[in-house]
DNA sequence: TCACATCTAAGTATTCCTACTCATGCAAAA
DNA sequence: TTTTGCATGAGTAGGAATACTTAGATGTGA
């Protein structure tokens, strides 16, 4: 015999909220103990009703998921929280996942999909949305589009991009000259060169473009 | 009736290999059609052989995992690529997404993943190891023993968090200063006051640190 | 051989950031 | 009320990166 998971739902759309309470009442083994409007209701349902799981909708007025996952974890409630969100930002899911959220998917996901991630945070597992997946493969396209057209790391060559990398490891001019032998003046020429290719320009430009763009090259 | 599905495997240990052939062999729907010791060897098998998907092995000798996938992107052959490796570093991770592989899994892995993510890329889908997920979710409490305890940015005024904001979105000084109508030795000042709580120095610390940080402020 | 790319190096000037010290005004807390 | 924290501003110094120019050495391919 299955033991009994108790859930709150906290999302400002009604009509959202209902779908999503007739999908989980389907499965006898989840019971819906509260459902709120906003994110102070959902904190004051959780301190009350104990549950095991809060499903909370990032975007409420007041308070949003975030702030309630805050609070969560300041007050130490012992609650996994799941993130249900309209939104695929890449900043958005980093967020969340330094709050130690447990699940995290789109509303635009199939319902087979929401289950099974109810299903897994039930289970003490993590679940994290096929298509947040999907994100993180699809940067590459979108990088890469951007980013072999635009950027055209390409074009550097070979010493360039051992420069570049270096400036990524946070190396000055002087480091890098020092570990080659070879003059700052040389290695300044080669920064000279890399920012005129990649038209980037102002101050520590260089440094910037690096350290957002390491994982290319 | 299922469409025959054609693998070829590449990993540089035998014994390894074989556990996984027998594996993949269990199900009817999979044919293995070449196996590689090394990656000029993968490369090899699937041009002669053209299979679906390709199982490589990120660390082997002479060519690997990446400069297979590389190779396999450059000269556009139709294969499905999944990586299988030891190491779960965000860093390979990354750059795994951003050559368009289609699975991610870690050889610690349960055999049912495995047949999982093998199985998700047959059907066309996106497989990453739930460890990665776990790895992503993890990541945060590392990073909160890190920051929160290390860095302290909990330590900053209300202004020199918004400065430090501003500088991660490669303002200068005094662009900084422009915007809130205060001198650039303000600004200054509070740029080594933020140096000094977070204990960095160095040339450019507090940009690095700024970029390095900002999903954290 | 000639042209071209690349790596090497130096000159000069400017801007930006770091580092440290000193000082004033204000508001909240002790 | 005195102290403390914070925001504000300036002086001075030096390190580092950008910006632009010129130029010798080397190797590759046409």
């Amino acid at each position: 015999m299955k033991k009994l998971t108790k859930l709150i739902i906290a999302d400002d759309h009604p009509l959202f909220r209902k779908g999503l309470v007739d999908l989980i009442s389907t499965i006898s083994q989840f019971s819906i103990c509260g459902q709120a409007d906003d994110g102070i209701e959902a904190i004051d349902l959780i301190k009350k009703n104990n549950p095991d799981i809060a499903i909370l909708d990032i975007n409420m007025p007041g308070m949003n998921g975030f702030d309630v996952a805050k609070k969560i974890k300041s007050d130490k409630l012992a609650v996994d929280i799941i993130f249900l969100t309209m939104y695929n930002e890449e900043e958005l899911f980093n967020k969340a996942m330094d709050l130690g959220v447990k699940g995290y998917i789109l509303k635009e996901c199939a319902v087979k999909d929401i289950l099974d991630c109810i299903i897994s945070v039930s289970e003490g597992k993590h679940y994290i949305s096929p298509v947040i997946s999907d994100y993180l493969v699809n940067r590459s396209s979108i990088l890469n589009i951007n980013e072999n057209q635009k950027s055209g790391i390409d074009k550097l060559t070979p010493t360039e991009k051992q420069i570049l990398q270096l400036i990524a490891e946070n190396k000055t001019s002087k480091e890098i000259a020092d570990k080659y032998f070879i003059s700052i003046r040389t290695v300044d020429n080669h920064r000279m060169n890399i920012c005129n290719k990649l038209s980037i320009h102002g101050s520590n430009a260089l440094l910037k473009f690096a350290l957002e763009n390491k994982h290319l090259f």
